[in-house]
DNA sequence: AGCTGTGGCAGGGAGG
DNA sequence: CCTCCCTGCCAC
């Protein structure tokens, strides 16, 4: 692998550079004081700029200047994309200033690649990466966890200055693991070691779960300790860290990421929790959960509990080895698992494999935007102000406990209606924005295909990394358009995007009621209804659903995506499934938010199970076990504490509480008050204490680990009524005689179900506001339908 | 620098 | 009690 032009700016001393042919450029750079030249793979981000858009933009990135036709021109070389990125901004913002030679919301600015055509093409077709042609397979990644000890475990925050590093495992697919052992060894010699390790091992990528929360920062931490250089790049250099705001002096900002000159970091943290904003199926990001739940956890599998490390590092030390390998071993099995798409999408974007795999969304959207309007030597705009005003549809129609459900949604009904209707930015002149999308998706498609039709389960499983990073690039598109740091965003045509789908499942609703079918629940592409009652089986159901689908216009279909025995219907977003294999599916903040006390949680899933099977008898013996449990201090810390994200920095909120722009909360009070170092976008644990149940939080809440098991000072009386705010989620359910009855403690005459029914109710609509009582009436589809013939014959 | 969106619910503080 | 406003978490 060629890494001369891979580094923080490695062609500062750069002083020309020829393009030798389609794939080559020749590199004369000055060292101490000579010449010398070198070949490397062309990199994709030189191109010449006329002097005025680059002026004040560091001198360090021209290179050459050259005798252009009606003006003098730089030859700028890029070492990483987003250096051009911010070239390119930083022109968009100089040229604005003339005011003269402004055109309406478009600049002029003109950026030229160098040779721009054929390496376009040539760019188009392989896609350009450090990683261009090689599979996942050939890459060599090198997996890294450390253990830490603490005498005391500490389980809202871990980080102690007395903690220190007791093992370092490492690891790589060439087929070694090793342990580096503080006992041995000692932390210093350790660290050392760990840089030799890497150096000599020379390894692309570095992988770890959390590597960028704790592993690097505290090595980096240790190592400054220490004294010891973690010089891990390939030129020799430091890892830099990549932070939310540029550093000041004041005060440091959040570390997002790190970075190291000629290796890629990855987080396998940030994959898993990418992949759980689309999948919604994750419990915790924990890796040894994570490695059951993909199913790759070894049966001998080694598990040993946070707060007993340390023990086991003293007393029981080869069993700690084999967790820590353990650890590492799961490590490389996610990696497996959830980095091919982000690698093959490095030789899609042409950004680097880390930086892919830690950015959002719509990064990726704007580097395949940008590297057309290059290549067609076109100016770019800049970002249109603005917002947002509409999203999706969202309504609930009937609460309770109903009975064999289906459930339909719309097939990326966003992707679906930017291509159906070629949604265009409004500053999209040359109209890349549906082009790409369309292309997108016959290239996913087609990757399908490959994938179905591959014989090798290597190969297999390289087509189905790849079309799923043409996914990830697919539902980006919409968020893009609403995006307003992005330079093609344009809000109204993402209003356009979601009035559409609103008007679609509209027109879905009205179809299911046609039929006689009830509809419960319905949340922006998709629905739960009860069919009509001539619908019975699987079979028929499907049908249904695609007798609906043909009433939608072409490019537009509904999907038969289940069928439930029962359905407990709360409010928007919150319900619970109840599937035919008797697994419960439980949805929405109010019935399973991880900031909800443990007890609680536990407390509301074994209620709808209790629901969802109709048994009124456990709902209420429930309810008295868990007064009885609260009463008697019967439930440990772990489970009553409430754990909570700071968002925001400790000054932060300090300053904020001052100038009287917020109100004081709990979290951030109990850490100011025990003087935790919880750092920003960390949780805290706490727990309430007092003797009333009114009492005010702020001045009552403790950190968890302060509680003790012999002398509970927890505050039986608030537990017991945030108890019974959960209980009061059930009310709807009953009338009031019965819902007292069920949730209540005081059955002289002891409790009976006889005569209690679950209600079943219809929401009443809310109130219209006049401006929208208007259009009550209408369909919203004439948004869509310009004319009948779109619709799809019924057949 | 590095940051996709809107809609909806719960719980708390502050003030009436 | 109530309402308003904020934050956190979640659905899509």
């Amino acid at each position: 692998m060629n890494i001369l032009l891979h580094g923080h700016n490695p062609l500062e001393y750069v002083v020309a550079v020829h393009q030798v042919n389609d794939t080559t450029v020749r590199v004369y750079r000055r060292e101490n004081g000579k010449i010398s030249q070198s070949d490397a793979e062309f990199f994709p981000f030189m191109f010449i700029a006329s002097e005025h858009y680059l002026e004040g933009y560091p001198k360090k990135h021209w290179i050459k200047k050259l005798e252009g036709n009606n003006y003098y021109q730089y030859l700028a070389v890029f070492p990483r994309w987003s250096d051009l990125w911010d070239a390119v901004r930083h022109a968009l913002r100089t040229y604005n200033k003339s005011a003269q030679k402004r055109i309406d919301n478009y600049t002029e600015a003109e950026f030229i690649l160098l040779r721009a055509d054929p390496v376009s093409q040539y760019l188009m077709q392989s896609g350009i990466t450090y990683f261009k042609n090689m599979a996942f397979n050939d890459v060599h990644r090198f997996q890294l966890d450390i253990e830490t000890y603490s005498k005391e475990y500490k389980f809202s925050n871990p980080r102690k200055t007395e903690d220190r590093i007791i093992l370092i495992t490492v690891s790589d697919n060439r087929g070694w693991e090793e342990i580096i052992d503080g006992k041995k060894l000692g932390e210093q010699e350790m660290l050392t070691k760990l840089v030799f390790l890497i150096l000599e091992k020379d390894p692309d990528v570095i992988e770890g779960h959390n590597i960028f929360g704790f592993d690097l920062p505290y090595i980096l931490k240790r190592c400054e300790l220490h004294g010891v250089e973690f010089a891990i790049g390939r030129d020799g250099s430091n890892p830099r860290t990549i932070t939310a705001r540029p550093a000041s002096s004041d005060q440091d900002s959040a570390i997002l990421a790190y970075d190291v000159n000629g290796r890629n970091f990855v987080d396998t943290l940030l994959l898993v929790q990418t992949y759980d904003f689309s999948a919604r199926t994750l419990e915790s990001f924990g890796l040894k959960y994570l490695a059951q739940h993909f199913g790759f956890a070894s049966e001998k599998r080694v598990y040993i509990p946070g707060n007993k490390i340390s023990w086991h590092w003293d007393n029981d030390s080869a069993k700690l080895r084999d967790y820590a390998l353990d650890d590492i071993r799961e490590t490389r099995m996610l990696s497996e698992h959830l980095s091919p798409s982000y690698f093959y999408l490095a030789q899609v974007c042409g950004l680097p494999y880390s930086f892919l795999s830690r950015s959002g969304s719509t990064a990726k959207i704007e580097s395949l935007l940008l590297r057309e309007y290059l290549r067609q030597k076109h100016s770019v705009p800049k970002p249109t102000p603005g917002v947002q005003t509409t999203g999706g549809y969202s309504d609930i129609f009937v609460t309770g406990v109903l009975s064999d459900i289906i459930h339909a949604d719309v097939e990326s009904l966003y992707p679906s209606i930017i291509v159906s209707k070629s949604i265009t930015p409004r500053y999209d002149e040359l109209k890349i924005f549906p082009t790409l999308l369309k292309d997108l998706l016959t290239m996913r498609l087609e990757a399908k295909r490959a994938m179905r039709e591959a014989r090798e389960p290597l190969s297999r499983s390289k087509f189905d990394a790849l079309q799923s990073s043409y996914k990830i690039l697919i539902n980006s598109f919409y968020g893009y358009l609403g995006y307003n740091r992005g330079l093609f965003s344009d809000f109204e045509q993402a209003d356009v995007v979601t009035t559409t789908g609103q008007a679609l499942l509209r027109h879905i609703m009205k179809q299911v009621e046609v039929y006689n079918g009830t509809v419960i629940e319905v949340d922006t592409d998709g629905l739960y209804f009860v069919p009509p009652d001539n619908v019975k089986g699987e079979q028929q159901e499907t049908a249904f659903v695609t007798r609906l689908s043909n009433s939608l216009p072409e490019g537009i279909t509904l999907a038969y995506s289940g069928r439930y025995s029962k359905m407990l219907s709360y409010k928007k977003k919150n319900y619970a499934l109840l599937d035919n294999a008797d697994r419960i599916t439980i949805k929405g903040s109010s019935l399973t938010a991880r900031s909800l006390e443990r007890f609680i949680r536990q407390y509301l899933r074994q209620c709808i199970e209790c629901l969802l099977h109709e048994n009124l008898a456990g709902l209420h013996s429930l309810y008295v076990s868990y007064v009885n449990e609260i009463r008697n201090h019967g439930i440990d810390v772990y489970d009553f504490c409430r754990t909570e994200n700071l968002r925001d920095p400790i000054e932060v909120y300090t300053a904020e509480i001052a100038a009287g722009k917020r109100k004081p909360a709990a979290a951030y009070e109990v850490v100011k008050r025990a003087g935790i170092p919880v750092r920003q976008g960390e949780s805290i644990s706490y727990y309430v204490t007092g003797s009333h149940p009114g009492v005010k939080l702020i001045d009552n809440s403790k950190p968890a680990e302060e509680w003790d098991r012999n002398f509970p000072d927890e505050n039986v009386g608030y537990y017991l009524s945030r108890l019974d705010d959960a209980s009061e989620k059930f009310e709807v359910f009953f009338v009031p005689e019965d819902f007292k009855k069920i949730f209540s403690v005081d059955d002289l005459f002891g409790f009976s179900h006889q005569g209690i029914s679950i209600l079943r109710r219809v929401v009443e609509p809310e109130r219209l506001t006049t401006s929208e009582t208007n259009d009550d009436e209408k369909d919203g589809f004439g948004i869509w339908l310009d004319n009948p013939d779109n619709e799809k014959t019924s057949e």
